[in-house]
DNA sequence: ACCAACAAGTTTCATTTGTAACTAAATCGA
DNA sequence: TCGATTTAGTTACAAATGAAACTTGTTGGT
């Protein structure tokens, strides 16, 4: 068993105690890995989606006609990532892209009826994972945790320009 | 402005309210996102390491010798990161490599001496980066959120196999 | 003892992801 | 009205990621 140097365990305490399982950013990594995986393979499983996909038809369906852009700033997505997925889902049928006419280098995308069937079929099922995650927890609790997820992105993106 | 089709906004109300920005599993992954950008930048320009390496020293610091299956099971990262993370751990000479008498598959990786100076140096600083994340929050805020992030990830794993 | 099943780690390969460079169009200033 | 700068979106490229195959070693049944 051994340790070289010390009389105990070879580790000391970390300095002002620090435990990997309560330390908050691996933490909140590590329970956004697992939901995001549980979603992301339930929607590639049933609606052939990925994430990005998904939002995208989130958002339209929430808001109705958007630009890529607006998406982007909408669903905090890279451009990149949003024009992947926009060229999947009209390759796909389920979104449409017109001309914009007041600003010829960006187009006006909407989903389609079929978008919007599958909006309306996906959206329920959506809520009834987010129920199931959430039980066991009262709705101030809940309250509790949106208002930290809320902060914790304002404060991460304030302190990335110190 | 505009909206060519309808009178209003052209999308309807989500079938039972689905709005992405309340929907958790989205403000989830986008509030780690933030924090693990923050994070990552932080500890790659500081002191060169990836978060699955940082992962790696902190356990280490925190409980000494450790083989890489149990380090998978401590960090519940992939064999595959961990396997790299360490072979760059060794390369850089922070983490030593010893055969395992018991087993000869498997290695004994401890940190070394410079490994734990470098641990003791980037301890605090991850809680520094904690404490700014959760300003504004109280203690009783914080067991809550803990607690949520714990069961969430329980959940996710849970409907994993339905 | 032996062979089948299994476990620790590594390597290979295909996919995902994001950064940087690029194209095309709009805007702003002289 | 022209050129410089900025913006919408795409493409190209490089790095990260993870599943599957592989290697080496262990274990358990007969």
């Amino acid at each position: 068993m051994a340790d070289s140097e010390g009389g105990r365990p070879s580790a000391a305490a970390a300095p002002s105690d620090l435990k990997l399982d309560d330390y908050l950013p691996y933490r909140l990594s590590v329970a956004a890995n697992a939901v995001s995986g549980l979603i992301a393979r339930a929607y590639q499983a049933r609606f052939d989606l990925t994430i990005p996909q998904w939002r995208l038809i989130a958002v339209l369906g929430e808001d109705g006609l958007s630009t890529q852009q607006a998406l982007c700033a909408r669903t905090l997505m890279d451009k990149v990532t949003v024009s992947r997925a926009s060229a999947a889902l009209v390759e796909r049928g389920l979104v449409l892209r017109t001309p914009n006419a007041s600003d010829r280098r960006s187009h006006r995308l909407a989903l389609t009826p079929e978008g919007a069937a599958l909006y309306r079929q996906i959206a329920p099922s959506a809520l009834a994972y987010e129920a199931k995650l959430l039980t066991q927890f009262s709705p101030l609790e809940q309250q509790v945790a949106m208002k930290l997820l809320r902060r914790l992105q304002l404060a991460a993106i304030d302190l990335s320009g110190d």
